[in-house]
DNA sequence: ATCTATGCAAATAATTTGCACAATG
DNA sequence: CATTGTGCAAATTATTTGCATAGAT
């Protein structure tokens, strides 16, 4: 995602939050701005860390509680990576229907999007009376490290 | 899953800890007991309640300590429902392959196991240099209840 | 003034762990 | 008797909440 994007991404969450009859205030700001400036995945804990290099003043609670809002703006969306802590992922604006592989070896996520997988998610559903409105599908397996090189360098453990 | 297969698993598990050097207590063959015996989903909390039924002497500890090795024989998978707590699928050895259905009307869950599925989810992996070992996929949606009667009567809140 | 948002610290919830005792081989 | 397993209660971790204060309209 380059920067124009991530600039008209935050001003989604900000127009949310206005829509909402929300305030926009610095410290949601750093937040916004922490969560949509990476295409990576993070905790509450990372978010956290990243909003305070841009205003110190961000406190964790103020983390926890500003999250559900960007969940619920669509802007953002849960990841669950097997620990017990709760992962978000910030493109799935960019990538509505995108899936995740993860390499059980070196925890490398590769996102994909596949349209015969959205046809064959939706044919499935309707057959079994069901109208689908989102998808989790991750898949874990080995990256071509190990089998490439004799190892992976950024093997976990 | 009838009777059969159930003493089937049950009967895995225990030939699991024996092959680990592990041994059967009563405690272990409650919780193994309570596990197996229903196909539904359950958490930590809801297996203990079930294991007490069977011996009343097991702990929560014991059942928190049993189900990694459980996971690890490969009997019991995890399962994510969206809220923080754990929940755990014992269907997996019956249909190894299937997925879940999750109705957001009512919270019911349908399991379903799809071929084409599988073939577009290795065909997809090989392409992008991976080699599956297992995958989670979950669709949530609606199902017909609210469309066909106008309410689901077991809707949630 | 009134409503909303914040930080802090305490509360909660799920899970893990240390330890003394019990059971097994 | 040496090892493994157990229950209990305390510890840990992630998250949520109450409350007094600060900021915006």
């Amino acid at each position: 995602m380059n920067f124009e994007n991530r600039k008209q991404v935050c001003a989604a969450a900000r127009k949310f939050l206005e829509n909402k009859g929300l305030r926009q205030t610095p410290q949601r700001n750093a937040i916004i701005l922490a969560a949509f400036s990476t295409s990576d995945h993070f905790s509450a804990e990372g978010l956290l860390r990243m909003a305070r290099e841009i205003d110190f003043s961000v406190s964790r609670a103020t983390v926890y509680r500003t999250l559900p809002l960007l969940m619920e703006s669509g802007l953002l969306r849960g990841l669950d990576l097997g620990n017990g802590v709760q992962y978000y992922d910030p493109n799935f604006i960019e990538h509505p229907t995108h899936n995740h592989l993860i390499c059980v070896d070196c925890d490398k996520i590769i996102e994909f999007e596949d349209i015969n997988m959205e046809l064959l998610k939706n044919c499935i559903s309707r057959r079994l009376g069901f109208f689908p409105e989102s998808k989790v599908l991750r898949i874990e397996g080995h990256c071509e490290e190990l089998q490439l090189h004799g190892s992976c360098p950024k093997r976990r453990g």
